[in-house]
DNA sequence: AAGACGAAAGTGGTTGA
DNA sequence: TCAACAACTTTCGTCTT
């Protein structure tokens, strides 16, 4: 496979080109250019829930974790085969593990179908990228192995799937966000998550506030210099631990009300608020925490006079 | 009049005995 | 299992532009 690679941003000839291969896009730091965003996903294929944990095969025919079969079936033998068989003992196992078999698959086979249909659906309403949806296409399909779904809606458990593969992809949704695309109460949603992801040990980084960045900023049709900037905030923040057990989306919010009343594009605390989908009190919370350990004041101070 | 600010009370979730 | 606790929200009154 021909791969091109991109030196420079063809916008600003700036070298400073980042390739975010979770996301599937290649930006420019300086200008905020997406160059490329159909990249070809390298991540590689983990089998971390595998009995021992530590295969890593990958054989066989190339699979979609998001058809219901992924192409494939299983089936315990065929009724030529019993003829092979010698003692009575021996048939009366066959018999059983195959009607076992197809009861048990065509069961989940069923659950699937349908729920692999309603995660496509949520999954193209928040326009997630195909290696997210893969993913949570996966963590389903344990979860049902694993009887997680009984008792539960099997809705949640898909919307708990998307979010936890979201998570792992560090492209964050709100719970609000996930919420709303697959009409589930986040609170439901959140349980669920919190269910499937500890019984199916799906080990999740806490999230990371600079991944909700761009898409509020776009939401409030910021700047790339102000983007830039409110990331920049985020990391000073965190090298003095401003971030550590708050919120991501309200520490992100402030970071931008800040960053856009420093580059003179100023947006209301509301504004920010409704798109990050915290209230006004959180941001300003926040924000006092920002401009006092961080002596940005001053800054905001100055280009108020502008 | 709208936005920013802050106090006070309430909510849901985590933690530690 | 329960109570303490921190983060966040809701509500409301006051100040600023």
């Amino acid at each position: 496979m021909i791969r091109k690679t991109l030196k420079e941003c063809p916008e600003c000839a700036s070298k400073n080109i980042y390739r975010d291969q979770d996301k599937g896009e290649t930006i420019c730091r300086d200008c905020g250019l997406v160059i490329e965003d159909r990249m070809v996903d390298f991540s590689q294929e983990w089998r971390e829930f595998d009995d021992d944990g530590a295969s890593k095969r990958r054989t066989g025919a190339p699979t979609s974790e998001t058809s219901f079969d992924r192409g494939l079936g299983t089936e315990v033998g065929s009724t030529s085969d019993f003829y092979k068989l010698g003692s009575e003992r021996e048939r009366d196992r066959f018999f059983r593990l195959r009607k076992w078999n197809i009861r048990i698959s065509t069961a989940i086979e069923r659950n699937l179908k349908v729920a692999l249909a309603e995660l496509k659906r949520v999954s193209s309403f928040l326009k997630l990228p195909k290696s997210v949806e893969e993913e949570a296409a996966r963590i389903y399909r344990l979860a049902v192995q694993k009887g997680l779904v009984r008792g539960r809606s099997m809705e949640s458990v898909v919307a708990g799937a998307l979010y936890a593969a979201c998570r792992r992809h560090e492209v964050p949704r709100t719970l609000d966000e996930m919420g709303e695309a697959s009409g589930i109460e986040k609170k439901e949603i959140g349980r669920t998550y919190r269910f499937v992801t500890r019984e199916l040990e799906i080990s999740i980084k806490p999230s990371n506030p600079a991944d909700y960045i761009p898409r509020f900023a776009s939401a409030l049709k910021l700047s790339p210099e102000t983007q830039s900037k409110s990331v920049e905030i985020l990391e000073q923040a965190r090298d003095i631990e401003l971030t550590s057990g708050r919120g991501p989306t309200g520490i992100a919010a402030a970071a931008l009300y800040v960053a856009s009343l420093i580059h003179g594009e100023k947006r209301t605390q509301r504004e920010v608020a409704d798109v990050a989908g915290v209230t006004e009190v959180t941001i300003r919370n926040r924000y006092k925490e920002l401009i006092k350990k961080l002596k940005l004041g001053k800054d905001v101070e100055k280009s108020k006079k502008k």
